[in-house]
RNA sequence: GCAGUUGUAGCUCAGUUGGUUAGAGCGCCGGUCUGUGGAUCCGGAGGUCGGUGGUUCGAGACCACCCAACUGUACCA
């Protein structure tokens, strides 16, 4: 049999990378949609926009790896032709500091800037992690006071609910740096020797929300096998603290500081001056009662707004919460975080939690790497990557595909006058009433002129068009033309019968003089409500 | 990286103890129906059975290794 196989050319496979997606007019509209209302809110708030390339120089990153000769993996990076290291950013705070220092003389301090963007990680990719997407930020340059932290957080909060996330349904928690640091400093673990347990610390505290309390205690602890029971999957190594110090450390992030005050029906609500009470007993330790301090000024000015949470405000926005950590290694003082408390299903049905949508906090120590003097810091940031696959998940997007064009058929004879009908529609407002507002979408049948009046028909509906165009030669020969109404005419599939079904949808048809084509387009237009975007 | 699960058409999946030319549904393309979306009916394209090697007279099925995806875990600046 192999004499005769005509052994084909090896086709290629099409093939998207993981971890990376491509993007559909639903998807592009929605993140659009999205980033409109977050870039309102952030300018209301006295943000102006500023735009830095993707690509840096991979030190300005801040991630070449300190004994190695290369950048971190996990930033895609590649050499430019004077053999230096260029990465793609994989966040909009690095890159912005970069900027900041550049221009140093330039800006009016403090320097508030937003920017959307994407950026790029190098990571094992999951639902809702991509390594490409896209983040939403602003940032406060140049001020070292809380209130700049505090705003950060009311924004945070009128953002969500810009994009329709009623108040909650969300919360932002906020910490400080400042206190962890002083817990561990008091148990022994202060100083440079002991930095790597440290974040091995703060990675451990960071899975409050993964895992139960006492596989983090292990993580503090000992270490902790993934596989449930001992020798089962791989063993993570922990921090070695003791008991006493894991307890220490346990308690310094519980939730318990703000949990505990709800009552069990759920009333009661969260006093953050409370929890910052609570929280600088933890320790005697001057670290720590800094960033008490800075947490207590944060808890008032969110009060003072309105954003609190205390028992006259029920509304929960902005909790001070010492369970919150961040991965970043750069923050140096406030930290927070947007968490979405809405529970959905997947199509299995299992649970799924979206977690942190956006984050943020102070990082007085990032644009002073460029320059000699001290430079204060703070910023928040959205992933709308993420927030849109949450909220697409929760059917709170808007992901009806626009109307189509009006599709203009080829129906013999000369095609150039079809061609004056797409352009007297395209030239032709929506509403009559407003001249200079949006213009009818519209196009000719580019397919194969020879096709059927059915393929065409095919064509405008997979297009979503809102209605055809149709002259033959009778119709020109009369001075006419059809205009078929396609939304009306999408109600009548239950019909089985053809001869009947034909009929109806001539009755979705009306006969129009030539010079009448863009007036009843219009009102067909405004019968159905079509205004595309 | 580690562990588990899974790889058959674009999608969802059949495929007997190893046995001729690997199938179905959906989708796609074309045609039928006076010159009109759906339904109908007819036809068509589309497969390195994830890859390589092995066992066998014979492998989609059995064995080994590799690859990929999924889930968990680690890392996530």
């Amino acid at each position: 049999m192999s004499d005769k196989k005509p052994k084909k050319p090896q086709k290629l496979r099409a093939r998207l990378p993981r971890g990376l997606e491509d993007r559909g007019p639903a998807a592009i509209s929605a993140t659009r949609a999205m980033v409109e209302k977050i870039r309102a809110v952030y300018e209301r708030y006295g943000f102006e926009p500023v735009e830095t390339p993707a690509m840096e120089y991979t030190d300005a990153l801040g991630k070449f790896l300190p004994d190695q000769d290369r950048p971190n993996e996990g930033v895609f990076s590649f050499h430019d032709d004077d053999e230096q290291w260029i990465s793609l950013r994989y966040d909009l705070t690095a890159p912005l500091a970069r900027y900041v220092a550049e221009n140093f003389q330039n800006l009016a301090l403090p320097y508030r800037s937003y920017r959307a963007g994407y950026v790029f990680r190098n990571e094992k990719p999951g639902p809702g992690r991509f390594r490409q997407f896209m983040q939403f930020d602003a940032d406060t340059v140049g001020s070292a006071s809380p209130a700049a932290d505090a705003e950060m957080c009311m924004m945070a909060a009128d953002t969500m609910e810009a994009l329709g996330i009623p108040r909650g349904q969300y919360v932002v928690r906020v910490n400080n740096r400042k206190v962890l640091d002083g817990v561990l400093e008091s148990i022994g673990l202060g100083g440079d020797e002991n930095a790597g347990r440290r974040l091995t610390v703060l990675r451990a505290i960071d899975k409050l929300d993964k895992f139960p309390v006492e596989e983090v205690k292990k993580l503090l602890g000992p270490g902790r096998w993934d596989g449930g029971e001992e020798g089962k999957g791989d063993f993570t190594k922990g921090a070695g603290l003791n008991d006493d110090q894991a307890e220490t450390v346990l308690r310094a992030t519980s939730r318990g500081f703000v949990a505990g005050r709800l009552n069990e029906d759920g009333s009661g609500g969260i006093n953050n001056l409370d929890t910052v009470v609570l929280l600088r007993s933890c320790a005697d330790n001057k670290i720590l009662h800094e960033g008490c301090d800075e947490l207590r000024a944060i808890a008032e000015l969110v009060e003072a707004s309105g954003y609190g949470a205390t028992s006259t405000n029920p509304d929960v926005r902005v909790i001070i919460d010492p369970s919150v950590v961040r991965g970043l290694e750069y923050y140096t003082g406030p930290v927070f975080e947007v968490e979405l408390l809405l529970e959905t299903k997947d199509e299995k049905g299992r649970p799924v939690r979206f977690g942190s949508v956006g984050g943020g906090g102070r990082y007085d120590g990032l644009v002073s790497r460029f320059r000699g003097e001290p430079v204060p810091a703070t910023g928040f940031s959205i992933g709308v990557s993420r927030l849109q696959a949450a909220l697409t998940m929760l059917g709170k997007l808007d992901t009806k595909p626009q109307p189509g064009p009006v599709v203009v058929t080829v129906f013999g004879g000369e095609i150039a006058g079809y061609q004056k009908m797409v352009a007297d529609l395209r030239n032709s407002p929506v509403d009559p009433s407003r001249p200079d507002g949006p213009r009818i979408r519209a196009e000719l049948y580019l397919g194969n002129p020879k096709h059927s009046l059915g393929q065409q028909m095919k064509y405008a509906d997979k297009r979503n068009s809102p209605c055809a165009i149709i002259q033959g030669s009778d119709e020109k020969a009369a001075g006419k033309i059809q205009i078929k109404d396609l939304i009306a005419g999408a109600g009548l599939t239950s019909i089985e019968d053809r001869a009947e079904y034909l009929r109806k949808q001539a009755e979705a048809q009306i006969e129009v003089g030539e010079g009448d084509l863009v007036a009843e387009v219009q009102k067909l237009l405004a019968r159905h409500d079509v205004r595309w975007g």
